[in-house]
DNA sequence: TTGACTACATACCAAGTAGTATGTTCCCTT
DNA sequence: AAGGGAACATACTACTTGGTATGTAGTCAA
């Protein structure tokens, strides 16, 4: 196998998988047919099952690549050197950007939770769930961590129930997954002021304005540094 | 047809008007199968097919009703008197509240949206779904009338773009539908606390926090009254 | 009592779909 | 050049599902 070779089936298969998490996202999992795929790349079934053995391993994938996604898009603010209010609100931007950047797959991943009383038959799939449901905990555990450190340090004024907090949190973070669209005049600007705004709100949610976020951003090279 | 008979259909709609809402909440509509609902219900599809005539109709019957539900959860609060934040608090506690109370049907009206690229063929249909989305339309816009007051008042601080800023307050308000779930022992003094958390940090989201909302309760006694 | 009507259940059909089995074309190695 | 495998397309099957047509038990008014 040359490394051409190589490529091309690596490319194929990103083409598949981003065929499928567009498919996926406009008519969900149930309403989309493998023919549905197949057509949406001018091809047949033949291709699609030359790839992945099944309709679930081929949503599996894709909700697997989603969450390989995510977590490089908030991996930067979570190993980054600073206050929680610092370390989160990358966190939070590297997040929401994704779900702009990556919509279909990020749509894929939001109502992959939904899979779980679907009639998931086999042991092999409720294994990939599992699999699946353990990489998300440990998902949100970051953001959950980061959060309990800025309530010990006094930056994050939340209410009596961590959890709810988180979810909320995390609600309006995942937000642009169900409003945002793409339209043909939004600019790279346009997205990242939508970013900031969904941002500002989440942080604010916690107790942080935007202004105690750069003004706590200077003490902390003052405090800490 | 006597009283009694009246009732009894009434009773029989609502009942698999409710069935239907559930089935759609754990499958979604296009994995929802009219036997499905049936068969949650003991029986088959003759009694669906004979309160309704299609099963797309089954389902904007049962987005119709959670629209009834959350209109009538936060028209207290909007036809209040009081401070835009005192208004907008009780409005979300509504909403919230009937978001966890009303889950089945909440959770139809939430990816009712995505019904939108769904192959709506007939006429009909299009109707139906431009009517609702009117309605939904219409139901976002008090929060936003509520919200651009207090904007005005100067008690809430948002970022530059209010339609962002709309969408995560809604998107936090809307999030006990995602990951909410009843358990044997939650009571309603505990659902009444995750909507509590869930209002606080909507409410933080815009600026204020807990003390504030009591605080300012009381200056608009003295300033506005 | 009898005809009509309600409220379903049962039987059935056409269309669509996941998955398989079998070609077929091209490239690559030997 | 020849054999084999990769990358699909085509044909087919078993099964599900929305919708319809028809049967049927109970109710109620005349």
């Amino acid at each position: 196998m040359s490394q051409t070779a190589a490529e091309t089936r690596s490319e194929r298969y990103e083409e598949l998988l981003r065929a499928a998490a567009e498919c996926f996202q406009s008519r969900g999992f149930a309403a989309t047919s493998i023919d549905t795929v197949a057509r949406h790349l001018g091809a047949t079934k033949g291709r699609v099952y030359h790839y992945f053995p099944s309709k679930m391993d081929l949503f599996n994938a894709v909700r697997d690549r989603a969450m390989d996604l995510v977590f490089a898009a908030s991996d930067g603010g979570y190993h980054m050197q600073g206050t929680p209010a610092e370390r989160l609100h990358a966190m939070s931007a590297g997040h929401a950007r994704s779900m702009i950047d990556d919509l279909p797959y990020m749509h894929v991943l939001m109502d992959g939770l939904q899979m779980l009383r679907y009639s998931t038959t086999t042991q092999f799939q409720r294994e990939a769930m599992e699999a699946h449901l353990t990489r998300r905990d440990l998902y949100e555990q970051r953001f959950r961590e980061v959060v309990v450190q800025g309530v010990a340090d006094g930056q994050f004024q939340i209410g009596p129930q961590l959890s709810i907090t988180i979810q909320s949190f995390m609600s309006t973070l995942n937000g642009p997954v169900f409003w945002y669209r793409p339209r043909g005049d939004d600019t790279r600007e346009s997205r990242q002021a939508i970013v900031d705004d969904v941002v500002r709100f989440a942080m604010s949610g916690l107790g942080l304005n935007a202004d105690s976020i750069a003004q706590h951003s200077h003490q902390s090279q003052k405090v800490f540094a």
